[in-house]
This record gives structure tokens, C-alpha cells and sequence, in this order.
DNA sequence: GACATGACCGCAC
DNA sequence: AGTGCGGCCATGT
């Protein structure tokens, strides 16, 4: 049988290791999709969070770019969400860049 | 099934 | 340090 990376499964799975992200660290879409099992999948778990409710519990706002910066376009609604939401955790984001050495989170 | 799109990534210049 | 290009995966037309 080869079907247990079922899209239920995939989803399941980014979500768990998401909820796991500490408040005032922050982790990588890539990243992100390797420590679910995922590796390559980084473009999936941008679909997977845009797809997210308005009203979710999940801390999609400790997901940004590898390069450290917020993947949405400086000045629009969603990057001020989620900057407003990181900076509440103690998370500085100048010029929608992270302003700490150390954001990287590792399981 | 081919082509285009997207909250991505790494490497080369 | 900024830009470009190919690679990656799932979806929608």
C-alpha cells in the first residue's frame, strides 16, 4: 500500500510542529515542512497557512522566509498582522525584517 | 495532460 | 548585498 502521506496526514502534521513553536522564536516555511517530515514542501506550507481561518489558534505568524524576512509585500494588511503579532511576542521585525541573531527555532 | 500560479529555497553572479 | 534562475510540491484552469 503507498498512501500514509495522505493530505490529511501532511496537514496534520505542519500543524502539530507549528503549535510547537515557542512564543519569540520563529522557524522557516522549509524548515518548518523538514521537522514534519516534510523536506521540499516549503511552498505547500505557504498554501497551507494562507488557507487558514481568520479565527485560527495556530501561530502562523512565526512563520516567515529563510532569509528572515516576512513573505508579504511591506505595507499590506497581512504583513502588519503579522508584524503587530510577532512584536506582541517580543519579537522585533524592523524594516519586515527579524531583528535578532538567534530566531531560528529547533526542535 | 500541459501550463500557470504561489505566505518557498539554495546557489551562482 | 541585491538579483536571477532553476528546483520543488500541490492546485486550478
Amino acid at each position: 500500500m503507498v498512501e500514509p502521506t495522505t493530505k490529511e496526514s501532511r496537514t496534520q502534521a505542519v500543524y502539530t510542529t507549528l503549535n510547537h513553536i515557542p512564543v519569540g522564536k520563529v522557524t522557516s516555511y522549509g524548515k518548518l515542512a523538514s521537522y514534519a517530515g516534510l523536506p521540499g514542501y516549503g511552498r505547500y506550507v505557504g498554501k497551507l497557512l494562507r488557507e487558514l481561518p481568520a479565527d485560527t489558534s495556530l501561530p502562523w505568524h512565526r512563520v516567515i522566509r529563510s532569509s528572515g524576512q516576512i513573505a508579504f509585500p511591506p505595507g499590506s494588511e497581512s504583513f502588519t498582522r503579522q508584524k503587530t503579532r510577532l512584536e506582541k511576542e517580543g519579537v522585533s521585525v524592523i524594516n519586515g525584517r527579524i531583528a535578532i541573531k538567534d530566531f531560528q527555532w529547533t526542535p
